[in-house]
DNA sequence: ATCACAACTTTACAGTGTAAAGATGGGGTC
DNA sequence: GACCCCATCTTTACACTGTAAAGTTGTGAT
């Protein structure tokens, strides 16, 4: 566990682990290979014996990002659930969870929706972490909409639903929009008061 | 007009020309200093001149984006305003604009909502270009609500349309969703659909 | 005619990602 | 147990970045 010599053990996952921290700590400009490199106590090019080059390994921080996302996601809206009943599925509870994390981690959400980890297509493991994360939300999307005899197009709702949310996010952690210029409490309410605003979560809204 | 020897008559000008066309041929990871002075006909550092330092540079392109932004979605919603008798803040024409834009402009877009231009408030040009841009939208929101007679808090409705076509036009940019996943003809049906989902959007859908 | 000063160039430096080639030592084979 | 292969790691080097510092140039005001 402690610093090996030469042969590190599994430096990979070593080097995961620091990009990890600085990212957190100096956000994504701050993020280089050396200074990674240093912090895993290794020499500078040592990186390149497990990932092709500097996406490679921003692909995997995102993935892990995606993963964290979704945890942070279903447990809020079960939290949400088991709270009310259950008795629809809890769109604001995902979308809280969605806005907690991107605020919570902003250089992490940055850099998963980012340019500099390239195209997602090149990392499978990358797209199918982003794809579960989405389905997540497109599932309670199309659930809710059957549940209210909705004629809409669950694709289109669940990319509505996304879009609002992401939206929020990112505009948040730009400084952009904040609960202070609608007079709320705290962006959490503001999250919620503006997913209220689509119709299918409204319709929803009163179990009656 | 054409080009000068030493003192070069208005350089500040050229180089933010070239950084536009550089930008838009090369995206943002392609636009260095170098190519910006190389393409002016300059050296690396006569920038400094002008601008403080690289930030500033791109604060500009981005405040000329913003004003682009702001004319595009006016002029998009005044042609639908016109066709359909302007019964009604056109919400719908000022999104299409809002995405139409972002999607043709794809880096300038991309810079405008990104850090690399740093701290928008240590730019009042910029901070005044993209309050222009969501007032636009924050007015037409109001008016809807007001016409409609709706309780709904205007501020959060517009926090909410803005955050909505935002979300639209970075997930279309990142790949991440499109008309195809929907059935769609184009992402501008899209972005109709989507809009149409928001409670404010929909009630004003039919004048009567 | 001179001078001051803004606009420009040259040079230099620390930092970046990464290609290329050399060093090291653990695991499999005899 | 001796051997060697080769993945893993180090060293060196290169092109590129933003930008600080100091030198040059020419224009407009005195």
């Amino acid at each position: 566990m402690a610093k090996k010599q030469y042969h590190h053990g599994n430096l990979r996952d070593s080097l995961v682990a620091s990009a990890h921290g600085i990212l957190a700590a100096e956000g994504v400009p701050g993020l280089s290979l050396r200074k990674v490199a240093a912090h895993a106590g290794v020499s500078a090019t040592a990186l390149y014996s497990h990932f092709k080059d500097k996406r490679e390994l921003l692909a995997v921080l995102a993935a892990q990002g995606f993963e964290q996302l979704t945890g942070l996601m279903a447990s809020e809206a079960g939290k949400r659930a088991i709270r009310d009943g259950a008795a629809a599925p809890d769109l604001a509870g995902l979308a809280l969870g969605y806005v907690r994390f991107a605020t919570g981690n902003k250089a992490l959400f940055q850099l998963m929706f980012g340019r500099e980890t390239g195209n997602p297509k090149d990392y499978p493991y990358l797209q199918e972490a982003s794809a579960r994360c989405y389905g997540l939300m497109a599932d309670a999307v199309a659930a809710r909409l059957e549940q209210s005899g909705s004629a809409d197009s669950p694709a289109v709702a669940a990319t509505a639903a996304w879009s609002l949310v992401h939206g929020l996010s990112t505009l948040i952690n730009d400084g952009r929009i904040s609960a202070g210029t609608c007079e709320l409490a705290s962006n959490e309410a503001l999250v919620l008061q503006a997913c209220r605003m689509l119709t299918f979560a409204e319709a929803a809204q009163e179990p009656g």
